[in-house]
DNA sequence: CTCACATCGTTCTAACCAGAACTATGTTAG
DNA sequence: CTAACATAGTTCTGGTTAGAACGATGTGAG
């Protein structure tokens, strides 16, 4: 016991949740939810996306991301068109009330995270980054071994065909 | 734009999250979900303790909370007892079915986390989590000073007998 | 060409989430 | 003592989550 790791792990978890707190509360004082936040941050200043682009950008499921948009649109802050080349697909924008809420909110989200970050140098925001970069390759690494050993269920070789299974997350 | 603190919060968000889903993902082949696992790890070697502390522990909600300890009652792994000194207080603690299934599963879990923290060394460990210690102060000072300022709703003087706030996030 | 397989987005379910409202209980200033 | 406030836990609501199943559409090997 008395893992090392442990701690560092701690200090990941904490570190995240203080700052999507500090980050959620905000965003939830400029009307959205922190999802709707990220889709719009995602579409903004763009000509559109696939869902699926959208989905692997802003990692929300597909699932998910299916009720996101749902309201959004709703709100006719953005649009789903039928995509032309693929009929499978669902192409979406900003509608210009889209762009204009987007326009406002970002910067102000910005200004409100910035001062929190000042707390870090430049060398230490690079030195946290690198860090993170490389725990992160681990766990995505380790996750898709996991994801290849357990239950070679279809056949071997369609399995070495796989590209990346992202967003089956 | 092209803000140098946003790469570095990219990179926070995504390691969580890498992190998450690769926890969650062995949590749930345990039969448990993540919170649930969370709630059986915090209490398990422990007498018990009430619902406001191990929702302090946990950092889940106490509206939240209520539901994770219903399920967990239901599979008959843990016991709610109205408290002696405090009749608003429910102690809760593990029964001898939770407190097997913490110690067969608590350390499987972490035997699948440790690999991955391999990644870094002791040296590194202790520098990420320095600066992400650092960080989490920025953001819990920062969210403590909205939270007084905008509207001094009440009477200023009550304000100023908070303690902390916690589990109001 | 065609059949097995992959991919896209939607739908469904059980669970979780924050926040607010509520009840019951405790604490404290006057 | 009592009125104002604080705290503990539950309940409720709208939204998010992963995961699985699904229909519709694309793709590639034989």
């Amino acid at each position: 016991m008395a893992e090392t790791f442990l701690r560092t792990l701690r200090s990941l978890t904490t570190c995240y949740q203080a700052f999507a707190a500090y980050s959620a509360a905000h965003v939830r004082q400029l009307g959205l939810t922190p999802p709707q936040f990220d889709v719009l941050a995602t579409l903004g200043n763009t000509e559109g996306m696939s869902c699926r682009e959208l989905g692997e950008r802003t990692l929300i499921t597909k699932g998910t991301l299916t009720g996101v948009l749902d309201r959004l649109e709703a709100r006719r802050l953005l649009r789903r068109t039928p995509s032309e080349q693929d009929r499978r697909s669902v192409f979406v924008q900003l509608t210009p009330a889209g762009e204009a809420l987007f326009a406002k909110v970002f910067p102000r989200h910005l200004s409100h995270l910035r001062p929190a970050f000042a707390e870090l140098n430049a060398r230490e925001l690079e030195t946290l980054e690198a860090l993170l970069g490389r725990l992160t390759r681990r766990f995505v690494a380790a996750a898709d071994d996991a994801a290849e050993a357990p239950s070679p269920k279809g056949r071997m070789i369609a399995a070495s065909h796989r590209t990346a299974s992202r967003n089956t997350r």
